[in-house]
DNA sequence: CATTTTCATACGCTAAAGCGTATGTTACAA
DNA sequence: TTGTAACATACGCTTTAGCGTATGAAAATG
Protein backbone atom coordinates (compact mmCIF):
# COMPACT_ATOMS: atom_id res chain seq x y z
CA UNK A 1 0.00 0.00 0.00
CA UNK A 2 1.18 3.72 -0.78
CA UNK A 3 2.38 5.87 2.22
CA UNK A 4 0.75 9.12 1.56
CA UNK A 5 2.38 11.27 4.06
CA UNK A 6 4.84 10.24 6.66
CA UNK A 7 5.16 12.15 10.31
CA UNK A 8 7.72 15.11 10.98
CA UNK A 9 10.82 12.54 12.34
CA UNK A 10 9.97 10.29 9.67
CA UNK A 11 10.19 12.91 6.93
CA UNK A 12 13.57 14.37 8.35
CA UNK A 13 15.13 11.06 8.22
CA UNK A 14 14.26 10.82 4.77
CA UNK A 15 15.59 13.88 3.69
CA UNK A 16 18.75 13.38 5.08
CA UNK A 17 18.56 10.18 3.02
CA UNK A 18 18.38 12.31 -0.06
CA UNK A 19 20.95 15.31 1.20
CA UNK A 20 23.80 13.17 -0.11
CA UNK A 21 25.09 12.94 -3.72
CA UNK A 22 26.30 9.27 -3.40
CA UNK A 23 22.92 7.88 -1.80
CA UNK A 24 20.75 10.04 -4.75
CA UNK A 25 22.81 8.52 -7.42
CA UNK A 26 22.78 5.10 -5.54
CA UNK A 27 18.74 5.77 -5.29
CA UNK A 28 18.46 6.77 -8.68
CA UNK A 29 19.61 3.64 -10.20
CA UNK A 30 17.40 1.40 -7.99
CA UNK A 31 14.40 3.06 -8.71
CA UNK A 32 15.32 3.37 -12.96
CA UNK A 33 16.12 -0.18 -12.88
CA UNK A 34 13.98 -1.67 -10.24
CA UNK A 35 16.74 -3.83 -8.56
CA UNK A 36 20.42 -3.44 -8.26
CA UNK A 37 23.10 -5.05 -6.03
CA UNK A 38 26.16 -3.85 -4.74
CA UNK A 39 28.71 -5.41 -6.91
CA UNK A 40 26.79 -3.82 -9.91
CA UNK A 41 26.70 -0.08 -8.09
CA UNK A 42 30.91 -0.50 -7.35
CA UNK A 43 31.21 -0.87 -11.31
CA UNK A 44 28.68 1.55 -12.63
CA UNK A 45 29.62 4.75 -9.61
CA UNK A 46 33.36 3.51 -9.08
CA UNK A 47 32.65 3.81 -5.68
CA UNK A 48 34.42 1.50 -3.07
CA UNK A 49 32.62 -1.88 -1.87
CA UNK A 50 32.23 0.21 1.68
CA UNK A 51 30.81 3.26 0.74
CA UNK A 52 28.23 1.45 -1.27
CA UNK A 53 26.84 -1.12 1.39
CA UNK A 54 27.17 1.70 4.08
CA UNK A 55 25.04 3.81 2.20
CA UNK A 56 22.63 1.45 1.44
CA UNK A 57 22.80 0.39 5.18
CA UNK A 58 21.75 3.69 5.67
CA UNK A 59 18.47 3.81 3.15
CA UNK A 60 17.29 0.51 4.47
CA UNK A 61 17.61 1.61 8.05
CA UNK A 62 15.53 5.01 6.42
CA UNK A 63 13.34 2.96 5.02
CA UNK A 64 13.23 3.64 1.74
CA UNK A 65 14.75 0.24 0.24
CA UNK A 66 14.51 -3.13 0.54
CA UNK A 67 16.39 -5.71 -0.19
CA UNK A 68 16.02 -9.73 -1.32
CA UNK A 69 18.75 -12.48 -1.41
CA UNK A 70 19.31 -14.17 -4.77
CA UNK A 71 22.35 -16.55 -5.30
CA UNK A 72 25.16 -14.85 -4.03
CA UNK A 73 23.54 -11.23 -4.31
CA UNK A 74 21.97 -9.08 -2.24
CA UNK A 75 19.78 -7.12 -4.47
CA UNK A 76 18.31 -3.65 -3.69
CA UNK A 77 14.51 -2.24 -4.41
CA UNK A 78 12.45 1.14 -3.51
CA UNK A 79 9.76 0.34 -0.70
CA UNK A 80 6.76 -0.11 -2.29
CA UNK A 81 5.37 2.46 0.41
CA UNK A 82 8.10 5.06 -0.99
CA UNK A 83 8.25 4.62 -4.45
CA UNK A 84 5.64 7.07 -5.51
CA UNK A 85 7.22 9.53 -3.02
CA UNK A 86 10.80 8.66 -4.74
CA UNK A 87 9.52 8.72 -8.12
CA UNK A 88 8.64 12.62 -7.57
CA UNK A 89 11.63 13.34 -6.04
CA UNK A 90 13.34 12.14 -8.86
CA UNK A 91 10.78 14.04 -11.60
CA UNK A 92 12.75 17.30 -9.74
CA UNK A 93 15.94 15.94 -10.62
CA UNK A 94 15.20 14.54 -14.20
CA UNK A 95 17.37 17.14 -16.27
CA UNK A 96 20.37 16.04 -14.16
CA UNK A 97 23.25 15.29 -16.71
CA UNK A 98 25.31 13.15 -14.10
CA UNK A 99 21.91 11.02 -13.42
CA UNK A 100 21.68 10.41 -16.96
CA UNK A 101 25.04 9.27 -17.25
CA UNK A 102 24.89 6.78 -14.58
CA UNK A 103 21.62 4.90 -16.61
CA UNK A 104 23.85 5.43 -19.53
CA UNK A 105 26.90 3.81 -17.74
CA UNK A 106 24.44 0.53 -16.65
CA UNK A 107 22.56 0.25 -19.87
CA UNK A 108 26.45 -0.05 -21.80
CA UNK A 109 27.63 -2.81 -18.59
CA UNK A 110 24.15 -4.31 -19.28
CA UNK A 111 24.72 -4.34 -22.48
CA UNK A 112 27.98 -5.95 -22.22
CA UNK A 113 27.00 -8.54 -19.88
CA UNK A 114 29.03 -7.25 -17.22
CA UNK A 115 26.34 -7.14 -14.37
CA UNK A 116 25.20 -9.23 -11.91
CA UNK A 117 21.43 -8.38 -12.87
CA UNK A 118 22.60 -10.30 -16.54
CA UNK A 119 23.63 -13.36 -14.90
CA UNK A 120 20.77 -13.75 -12.58
CA UNK A 121 18.46 -12.90 -15.83
CA UNK A 122 19.98 -15.48 -18.38
CA UNK A 123 18.31 -18.41 -18.43
CA UNK A 124 19.84 -21.59 -17.64
CA UNK A 125 22.52 -19.90 -15.79
CA UNK A 126 24.75 -22.67 -14.52
CA UNK A 127 25.41 -22.46 -10.32
CA UNK B 1 9.11 31.80 -12.81
CA UNK B 2 8.32 28.07 -11.41
CA UNK B 3 11.54 26.24 -11.05
CA UNK B 4 10.56 22.81 -12.73
CA UNK B 5 13.76 20.87 -11.76
CA UNK B 6 17.24 21.17 -10.21
CA UNK B 7 20.73 19.76 -10.86
CA UNK B 8 22.29 16.94 -8.21
CA UNK B 9 24.45 19.61 -6.53
CA UNK B 10 21.43 21.89 -5.95
CA UNK B 11 19.07 18.99 -5.23
CA UNK B 12 21.48 17.84 -2.58
CA UNK B 13 21.82 21.34 -1.09
CA UNK B 14 18.16 21.69 -0.77
CA UNK B 15 17.12 18.32 0.53
CA UNK B 16 19.67 18.76 3.46
CA UNK B 17 18.11 21.82 4.05
CA UNK B 18 14.84 19.66 4.91
CA UNK B 19 17.22 17.57 6.45
CA UNK B 20 16.62 19.10 10.07
CA UNK B 21 13.20 19.30 12.12
CA UNK B 22 14.15 22.84 12.88
CA UNK B 23 14.35 24.08 9.97
CA UNK B 24 11.25 21.91 8.52
CA UNK B 25 9.43 23.40 11.45
CA UNK B 26 10.52 27.14 10.28
CA UNK B 27 9.76 26.44 6.23
CA UNK B 28 6.73 24.83 7.69
CA UNK B 29 5.38 28.22 9.69
CA UNK B 30 7.05 30.22 6.49
CA UNK B 31 4.73 28.65 3.96
CA UNK B 32 1.51 28.48 5.89
CA UNK B 33 1.95 32.33 7.08
CA UNK B 34 3.41 33.64 3.73
CA UNK B 35 5.97 36.02 5.77
CA UNK B 36 7.53 35.79 9.06
CA UNK B 37 10.18 37.51 10.92
CA UNK B 38 12.74 35.57 13.17
CA UNK B 39 11.42 37.43 17.00
CA UNK B 40 7.83 35.61 16.12
CA UNK B 41 9.28 32.48 15.17
CA UNK B 42 10.98 32.40 18.20
CA UNK B 43 7.86 33.04 20.27
CA UNK B 44 6.53 30.23 18.42
CA UNK B 45 9.27 27.83 18.67
CA UNK B 46 10.41 28.71 21.62
CA UNK B 47 14.36 27.94 20.36
CA UNK B 48 16.76 30.92 20.46
CA UNK B 49 17.01 33.80 18.42
CA UNK B 50 20.61 32.43 17.06
CA UNK B 51 19.32 29.08 16.38
CA UNK B 52 16.47 30.82 14.52
CA UNK B 53 18.81 33.01 13.14
CA UNK B 54 21.31 31.02 12.01
CA UNK B 55 19.24 28.17 10.15
CA UNK B 56 17.52 31.45 8.27
CA UNK B 57 20.79 32.18 6.70
CA UNK B 58 21.27 28.35 5.71
CA UNK B 59 17.85 28.38 4.07
CA UNK B 60 19.01 31.71 2.40
CA UNK B 61 22.14 30.11 1.37
CA UNK B 62 19.91 26.96 -0.32
CA UNK B 63 18.08 29.34 -2.13
CA UNK B 64 15.08 28.14 -0.50
CA UNK B 65 13.96 31.97 1.42
CA UNK B 66 13.83 35.48 0.47
CA UNK B 67 13.63 38.01 3.00
CA UNK B 68 12.56 41.93 3.08
CA UNK B 69 13.25 44.24 5.60
CA UNK B 70 10.02 46.07 7.29
CA UNK B 71 10.94 48.56 10.22
CA UNK B 72 12.84 46.83 12.43
CA UNK B 73 12.08 43.11 11.52
CA UNK B 74 13.16 41.43 8.46
CA UNK B 75 10.46 38.94 6.93
CA UNK B 76 11.79 35.81 5.44
CA UNK B 77 9.33 33.92 2.87
CA UNK B 78 9.53 31.15 -0.09
CA UNK B 79 11.27 31.88 -2.38
CA UNK B 80 8.84 31.87 -5.62
CA UNK B 81 11.36 29.96 -7.48
CA UNK B 82 10.67 26.73 -5.27
CA UNK B 83 7.31 27.60 -3.65
CA UNK B 84 5.77 24.61 -5.83
CA UNK B 85 8.45 22.41 -4.88
CA UNK B 86 8.74 23.04 -0.96
CA UNK B 87 4.34 23.01 -1.05
CA UNK B 88 4.55 19.59 -2.36
CA UNK B 89 7.06 18.33 0.24
CA UNK B 90 5.07 19.37 2.96
CA UNK B 91 2.03 17.64 1.57
CA UNK B 92 3.70 14.74 2.55
CA UNK B 93 4.28 15.90 6.03
CA UNK B 94 0.22 17.57 6.38
CA UNK B 95 -0.55 14.86 8.81
CA UNK B 96 1.92 15.86 11.47
CA UNK B 97 0.60 16.67 14.54
CA UNK B 98 3.67 18.49 15.85
CA UNK B 99 3.60 21.09 12.41
CA UNK B 100 -0.18 21.49 13.34
CA UNK B 101 0.81 22.70 16.60
CA UNK B 102 2.98 25.03 15.22
CA UNK B 103 0.06 26.79 13.04
CA UNK B 104 -2.11 26.71 16.23
CA UNK B 105 0.51 28.46 18.14
CA UNK B 106 0.85 31.15 15.55
CA UNK B 107 -2.94 31.90 15.36
CA UNK B 108 -3.34 31.89 19.39
CA UNK B 109 -0.35 34.42 19.25
CA UNK B 110 -1.85 36.52 16.59
CA UNK B 111 -4.88 36.60 18.18
CA UNK B 112 -3.21 37.90 21.27
CA UNK B 113 -1.80 40.52 18.84
CA UNK B 114 1.71 39.28 20.21
CA UNK B 115 3.67 39.05 17.02
CA UNK B 116 4.76 41.60 14.83
CA UNK B 117 3.17 40.94 12.10
CA UNK B 118 0.30 42.37 14.10
CA UNK B 119 2.06 45.39 14.20
CA UNK B 120 3.47 45.88 10.83
CA UNK B 121 -0.73 44.54 9.68
CA UNK B 122 -2.28 47.48 12.17
CA UNK B 123 -3.26 50.38 10.56
CA UNK B 124 -1.53 53.71 11.50
CA UNK B 125 0.56 51.79 13.38
CA UNK B 126 2.60 54.32 15.10
CA UNK B 127 6.35 54.49 14.67
C1' DC C 1 39.21 -28.29 -0.57
C1' DA C 2 41.33 -24.16 -1.79
C1' DT C 3 40.12 -19.84 -3.89
C1' DT C 4 37.26 -16.21 -5.18
C1' DT C 5 33.20 -13.43 -4.92
C1' DT C 6 29.83 -10.82 -2.34
C1' DC C 7 28.75 -8.22 1.26
C1' DA C 8 29.16 -6.48 6.15
C1' DT C 9 31.64 -4.33 9.85
C1' DA C 10 35.31 -2.62 13.25
C1' DC C 11 38.78 0.98 13.67
C1' DG C 12 40.49 5.37 13.16
C1' DC C 13 40.43 9.67 11.05
C1' DT C 14 38.66 14.24 9.28
C1' DA C 15 35.20 17.39 8.24
C1' DA C 16 30.75 19.27 8.85
C1' DA C 17 26.62 20.21 11.56
C1' DG C 18 24.24 21.96 15.30
C1' DC C 19 24.10 24.45 19.48
C1' DG C 20 24.71 27.94 23.51
C1' DT C 21 26.85 31.95 25.32
C1' DA C 22 28.51 36.20 24.57
C1' DT C 23 29.02 40.23 21.90
C1' DG C 24 28.35 43.49 18.06
C1' DT C 25 25.46 46.42 15.07
C1' DT C 26 21.74 48.98 13.63
C1' DA C 27 17.49 51.07 14.11
C1' DC C 28 13.77 52.40 16.83
C1' DA C 29 11.80 54.23 21.40
C1' DA C 30 11.55 56.99 25.46
C1' DT D 1 20.93 60.50 24.30
C1' DT D 2 20.09 56.54 26.63
C1' DG D 3 17.89 52.34 26.39
C1' DT D 4 15.78 48.58 24.09
C1' DA D 5 14.48 45.43 20.34
C1' DA D 6 15.84 42.79 16.22
C1' DC D 7 19.12 40.39 14.11
C1' DA D 8 23.91 38.69 12.94
C1' DT D 9 28.19 36.62 14.14
C1' DA D 10 32.59 35.00 16.57
C1' DC D 11 34.13 31.43 19.73
C1' DG D 12 34.25 27.05 21.56
C1' DC D 13 32.21 22.78 22.19
C1' DT D 14 29.99 18.20 21.14
C1' DT D 15 27.86 15.13 18.02
C1' DT D 16 27.21 13.18 13.68
C1' DA D 17 28.51 12.01 8.97
C1' DG D 18 31.36 10.24 5.54
C1' DC D 19 35.33 7.80 4.12
C1' DG D 20 39.38 4.40 3.48
C1' DT D 21 41.78 0.43 4.98
C1' DA D 22 41.65 -3.82 6.78
C1' DT D 23 39.30 -7.85 8.20
C1' DG D 24 35.50 -11.22 8.69
C1' DA D 25 31.87 -14.43 7.21
C1' DA D 26 29.24 -16.96 4.04
C1' DA D 27 28.56 -18.88 -0.13
C1' DA D 28 29.80 -20.01 -4.81
C1' DT D 29 33.39 -21.53 -7.94
C1' DG D 30 36.95 -24.36 -9.96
Amino acid sequence: MKLKSFNLTLGTQIFKAFGDEARIRILHLILKKKEICISDLELILEFTQTKISRHLIYLKNSDLVNYRKVDQWTFYSIKEEVEEFVDTMFKYLSKDLDLQKDIDTYNTLHSNRELAANKVAMKGYKR
